[in-house]
DNA sequence: ACCTGAACACCGTTCAAGT
DNA sequence: ACCTGAACACCGTTCAAGT
C-alpha cells in the first residue's frame, strides 16, 4: 500500500516486460492486490508511467563520476551528459517514456538544478547556460531512445547492420556500400562522438561572445 | 486489397489517432475489409508500422530544398538533415515508431544513398560520411522523438513551460529560475541550433586531420 | 473508510467455415 | 484461392458490493 513501493514495483516490471507488455493487471498481481486498487492511488496507467520516468531520474546522480576541481566546464558538461546517458541505458526500456511528457517530477527538477548549478557556477551565463542545457539534455534523451532499435530481432547489432549495408548492390547504392566499412562501432561511440561535437560547437560559439569560458572551481 | 492502399490508410489513421489508439480494426473498418485479411498481407501490426514508417521516409526528398551548385558540405548537410526534421514534424505520431527498428526498408535505404552521396561527392571521406550521417540521423531522430513531449495536455507549450519554471521555489532551484527566462523558444530553434553545433564540430574535427573539407560540386 | 470481483468495451491474432 | 465472423486470451477502467 505505500506508493513508493507501487512505483519501485511499477520500474521493476517495466524495466522486465517493456511498457507494451506492463499492465495494469500484472503489476496488481505482483504487488498481491486488485487493479481497483491502483486507481485509488493513480488516475491512470500513464501517471504510473509518469513515476516510473522520475524515479529512473532519481538514479542520475549515482552514476555522475567525480569530477576534479579543476575540471572544465566542457569536461562537467560531459560528465553530467555521460551520467544521464548510461541511466537510461540501464532502463533501456523505459527510455521512450521519457518521449511521452517533459520530466517535470521532484527527481527531474532536482537533475536540471544540479547540471545548472554546475554550469552557472562553470561560469555560464543563464541564457547560454539555459541553452546548453536543453540542447544536451535533448541529444541525450533522443540518442538514448534509439537504443531500442539496436536490441530488436533484424540484423541489428553493429556486426550485422555493417554487412547487411556492405551486402546490397553496390550499383544500386554506391555511396552506402562505400561507406558500410566504416559505421561507428557503436551506438555508444556515437553518441560520446555527437556529444564532443555539441561541446566543440559551444566552446567555439562561446568564444565568439564575451560570455567568460575560463573555468572556475565548481561549488568553492 | 493493393497492399500500398494499405500503406497509405495505415500512415493516415496513425496520423489521426496516434500509434496507441491505432487498431487492426480500426484499420480494417476504413479499407471495408476484415482484420484476418489484413493478416494475408502482413504477419503483425508491428509489420505494417515498419511499413509506415518506410512510407513516410519516402516524403524525405520533397523537403529537400534546392542548394545551389556552389553550396558547401555543411549547407548541404544541414539541408539533408532539416528535410529529414520537416518531415518527421508533418508526422509528429509516427516518429516513435522510428525507435523500434533501424528503416531498413527501401525508402529508408534511399534516404541514406541520397545523404551519403551528398557527403561523399562534396569531399567527404567515406569513413567521415559514415560518421557524420550517422550521428546526424540520429540527432535528428532523436530530437524528433521529443516532439510528442511538447503537444501534451500539461503546460508544455514554449510559453509554459518558462512560466513553470519561472513559478518554482528560488530558494530551492535557484539555477533553474535564474535560467528560466531564457529557455530556447521552441524545438524548432533548439533544433537548428544544436544542428548548427554539430556541423561547427565537424568542421573543426575534419580540419585536424587530412580529409579534405572543401567543397566540391555536387554530381556535376 | 478501504478493498475487490466482476463487468464493460475494447485489443492482437487465429481458424473454422463460407464463397 | 480468397475472404470473414466468431472465438480466444487478453487489455484499461469503473462500480456495485463486500468488510
Amino acid at each position: 500500500m505505500p506508493i513508493e513501493r507501487v512505483i519501485a514495483a511499477a520500474v521493476k516490471l517495466v524495466d522486465e516486460v517493456g511498457p507494451g507488455d506492463f499492465s495494469m493487471r500484472l503489476l496488481a498481481q505482483r504487488l498481491q492486490s486488485s487493479t481497483a486498487t491502483l486507481y485509488r492511488h493513480f488516475a491512470s496507467k500513464d501517471e504510473i508511467f509518469a513515476e516510473v520516468v522520475d524515479h529512473v531520474l532519481g538514479e542520475v546522480p549515482r552514476h555522475l563520476t567525480d569530477t576534479a576541481d579543476t575540471a572544465t566546464w566542457q569536461e562537467r558538461l560531459i560528465t553530467i551528459a555521460d551520467a544521464l546517458f548510461r541511466t537510461l541505458k540501464k532502463h533501456p526500456t523505459v527510455v521512450s517514456l521519457f518521449n511521452d511528457h517533459i520530466p517535470f517530477g521532484p527527481q527531474g527538477l532536482a537533475a536540471r538544478e544540479t547540471a545548472m548549478g554546475v554550469l552557472l557556477s562553470s561560469g555560464f551565463s543563464p541564457e547560454a547556460a539555459a541553452k546548453a542545457y536543453t540542447v544536451v539534455a535533448h541529444y541525450t534523451i533522443g540518442f538514448a531512445s534509439q537504443l531500442g532499435a539496436y536490441a530488436g530481432d533484424g540484423p541489428e547489432d553493429d556486426q550485422g547492420i555493417r554487412e547487411f549495408y556492405d551486402s546490397l548492390d553496390p550499383a544500386r547504392y554506391p555511396a552506402t556500400v562505400a561507406s558500410a566499412p566504416f559505421l561507428p562501432s557503436s551506438l555508444d561511440d556515437e553518441f560520446r562522438f555527437g556529444l564532443q561535437l555539441i561541446v566543440d560547437g559551444l566552446t567555439t560559439q562561446l568564444a565568439a561572445v564575451p560570455t567568460p569560458t575560463t573555468p572556475s572551481p565548481h561549488r568553492r
